[in-house]
This record gives structure tokens, sequence and C-alpha cells, in this order.
DNA sequence: CAAGATATGTTATATGATAACAAAGGATCC
DNA sequence: GGATCCTTTGTTATCATATAACATATCTTG
């Protein structure tokens, strides 16, 4: 598993910072991931994963198709799909239920159970850390004998630069 | 608003009740409601509230649809989803997000924030209680200036009955 | 009854996702 | 080194989800 050179909590993303630093950082920790596990980071794979981290905003797969298209990297559904799918199994994209639409992990690496603050106005979005088995729902679910195994908590509102002068 | 004659908590769902009662509490739920707040409950809105009631489990829109058109009440995309969109609007059926399916809310009325149970073998979904704003990751979204309109809490996983035997 | 508002019917199309199969590239074994 | 296998990519076609736009009907109210 790659180290964590990335903001680990949601201020962050809304806060400026030295992004292509960011990028590069989680390129790198995605080519570690990639050798050490013995999986083949392709030029597809890589690209898209620099697409999506180059914004904190989640993108549609047709969207990240279409700069795939403009740049000679293939330009079927698939092809986008498939990249997609690779880097969100091994935890490096996830997918975002509300918007059908993929995000660049912001602290990849370890196993995590993702949060997302969605801003309706400039549309970045924030990972935070979900609430665990530990939270009141994980308690409720226990109560009742239900395993969780998976969960999708997403939250939609206005970020801190939205909220202030915009 | 309606009173709430429905099973409030998650463990109901799972277990076996009087679901005609059930229903029929429901819809009696929703015909007093739409009288009271002028708005109307036509034949194709009921239906689809009754279809949707009549199973724990979300459907999907042209599921729905399917049984419309057996009945001769529409056969066309836009009169499920426009029937879908005033049942969700007065809160007596949610979205599932992770399924793209509708659910029938099991407590209408009062403004809640649901969070959704779904048992990845037997299909049912169960509704719970979001934590509110009072929880890890509302107090997470408010440290950072975060202000939370609307929440999307679905965790996937096995039920009760499935967890057993099954 | 006329006029406005609300709901439905219908056509067409936008948007998101995957099945299926052919072809290319790289790793491995003899 | 070459045959073989496995993974990835290219491509076609299609499925699934959702909505725009406009015509028609029905209900409401002055």
């Amino acid at each position: 598993m790659p180290s964590d050179g990335q903001p680990a909590d949601p201020a962050k993303s809304f806060q400026p910072h030295d992004h292509s630093h960011c990028v590069a950082d989680a390129v790198a920790a995605l080519e570690a991931y990639c050798s050490e596990n013995g999986v083949k980071l392709t030029p597809v794979r890589r690209r898209v994963a620099e697409i999506l981290l180059a914004e904190h905003r989640a993108m549609g797969a047709y969207e990240i198709l279409d700069v795939l298209r403009g740049e000679g990297l293939g330009s079927q559904p698939p092809v986008a799909y498939r990249a997609l799918d690779f880097l969100t199994t091994h935890g490096f994209v996830h997918k975002v239920e509300r918007l059908n639409a993929f995000v660049a992990c912001t602290h990849p690496g370890a196993d995590h159970s993702p949060a997302f603050l969605i801003c309706r106005s400039c549309n970045k979005v924030a990972e935070a850390e979900a609430p665990g088995t530990d939270g009141q729902l994980g308690k409720a679910a226990a109560a009742v004998g239900f395993q969780i195994e998976q969960a999708v908590v997403e939250v939609e509102g206005l970020c801190p630069d939205c909220t202030d002068g915009a």
C-alpha cells in the first residue's frame, strides 16, 4: 500500500493548496502501488487517474472519455469504464453514487470507507472518513442483526467557499 | 402530515408482519396527506405507491412502468417518473441512489433524513433514521464549515434472514 | 362558460453502463 | 526462440436510466 501524501481531511479539499504537488504525489503513490502489487499501470489507467486528480470534482465517465478521445487514448465507453473499474478496485478512485460520477481518492492506500461532502454550488467533492460500525447507524444495524459490508455516505450542501461570499 | 402506522424501525422490515395491513395504512396516510394538503392523489400516483408498498424492496422506474403498462395506466417512462417525483417530493417514496431505484417510505410524514439497509441477498430494503448533524460526520462537516443540506446514507450487506440460514 | 393551472399522453433523445468478441501485447514455459 | 497463455485494448452493439418538449385533457375557479 502506498503512503499517503494527500490531504487526509476534508478541509484541505476546499482550501487552496499546491495542487500540482498533490497530483504528482498521488500518481507516485499509484505507481508504487502497482509495481509493488504486480499490476499494470497502463497509459490509459494512468491518464484517467491524472484527469481525475486534476480536479477536486467528480467527473462522469463520458466526460473523462472525451478527454481520452482528444488525446487518442481510446474513444469508446468501455475504455473509460475499464480504467475506472481498475482504479476503483484498487482504491484510487471512488464512485459518487449520487452523481453517477467518479472522483480521485484523496488518501488512497488503506482500506477505508469514504464519505463525501459534495458542494452543489461549485461541484467540488471532499472526501472524509465515514463513521464506522461504532457510529449511530452501525449500532442500529448491529442491533437488528444487519451485517454491514459497504457504506455509501454522501452529503450534499454548500462548501465553506460557497457559503461565504458566493 | 399523516400519522405513522408503519414500522418505524428497521427490524420490522426484515421480520414477518401483517403486510396487507401495512400497505393499507400507508395508502390511507397518503390519502389523508393529499386531501389535507390540497394535492391530488391521481390513479397513477396511487397505484405507484401501492406497487412500491407491496414489497420491502427497491424497484426501478421501468419495472414499475411495466406493472402500470399491464394495467393500462400509462406506458411511457415519463408517466412513471412523474408519479415517482410526486411521491418523492411529498416524502412517501425515497430514491435509493446506490440502486437507481425507488422504495416506499416506511414512516412518511415528518421531514426526515432516511438511511437504508440494503440486503444484497434478498434485496429487501429497510429504512432507518440517518444520524443527523450531531453525528460524527455532521460534526466533521461543521468543523470545516460545510453546510449539509441533504444526506445519502445507504449501507449494503446481509439482513438478519440472509445471515442465518440462507 | 372562459381562462388558468395541473396532470397525462406521446415522441424523441440524452445520459450512463455493459455484453460480447476480435485483436494486440507481454509473460512464461519448454 | 517460439508456442502458449493471460491480460489489456479496440470495437460494435445494445441495454438501462432519465428527461426535454409539446400536445391534449381534465380539473378549478372566477
